[in-house]
DNA sequence: GAAATAGTACTAATTTATTAGTATGCGGCC
DNA sequence: GGCCGCATACTAATAAATTAGTACTATTTC
């Protein structure tokens, strides 16, 4: 999905050949999972010369954010604040980005 | 493993019993599911009276915080900034929530 | 001490995810 | 026209996760 989101819409070979950059895998394994994401409804084909053409069919955020929710509730309890300490002791997040989204917030309110 | 944790200490039946308040299950199931854990190591047993008593190996801090660690690499390739954004957008947190956390890293240092 | 009970070890069925092979079709080329 | 390369559809093998059954042992209870 990464891979489509970035060039917005890809044939199996761009997705395959993308991936190949990081590790073997077959063509057909690429294949059978567009198709697979395809009845999950996450990309729609078209038709473009000989190859599908596939497209996403959410925005990225949406995705992103469904799964975000889903761990939020699965490991949290749906509770956001906890999740939070963590980022914060893994010093993924510095109180100067917390200044900085809370400013952010404001300026967009 | 929450209901572990929970309880600090529990054998099979009393998750097993924990468990059937939410959903229907074998009591087998949830013995193998501890084995695995213990296999796993997350879960330690030793034996009480007849049957055997797990007590969590590693503390839940720690392995929550693995896993939100594991979700930010595979998700955001690990950075923590666009999480805090859909949290943010998710209204799960609301400024509010990101002053107090910030008072409280500043209070912490 | 025999039956009922609770527990475990071992095995297995089922489901879902992951990876890939094979057959086949179509468009261009010599 | 026949062959090559690329694409797909359909099938399948493998692996991992999930759920549960069965056989057997130990303990309690009467």
């Amino acid at each position: 999905m990464k891979i489509v989101w970035q060039l917005e819409k890809a044939t199996v070979r761009d997705v395959y050949e993308e991936l190949l950059n990081h590790r073997k895998i077959a063509y057909t394994t690429v294949m059978t999972m567009m198709k697979i994401l395809e009845t999950k409804k996450y990309l729609k084909k078209s038709q473009e010369d000989r190859a599908h053409l596939y497209r996403p069919t959410k925005p990225k955020q949406q995705v992103l954010g469904g799964m975000v929710r889903e761990f939020v509730n699965r490991v949290f309890n749906g509770s956001a604040e906890p999740l939070l300490m963590h980022l914060v002791e893994d010093r993924s997040l510095t109180e100067n980005d917390l200044d900085e989204i809370t400013r952010m917030i404001r300026r967009a309110k």
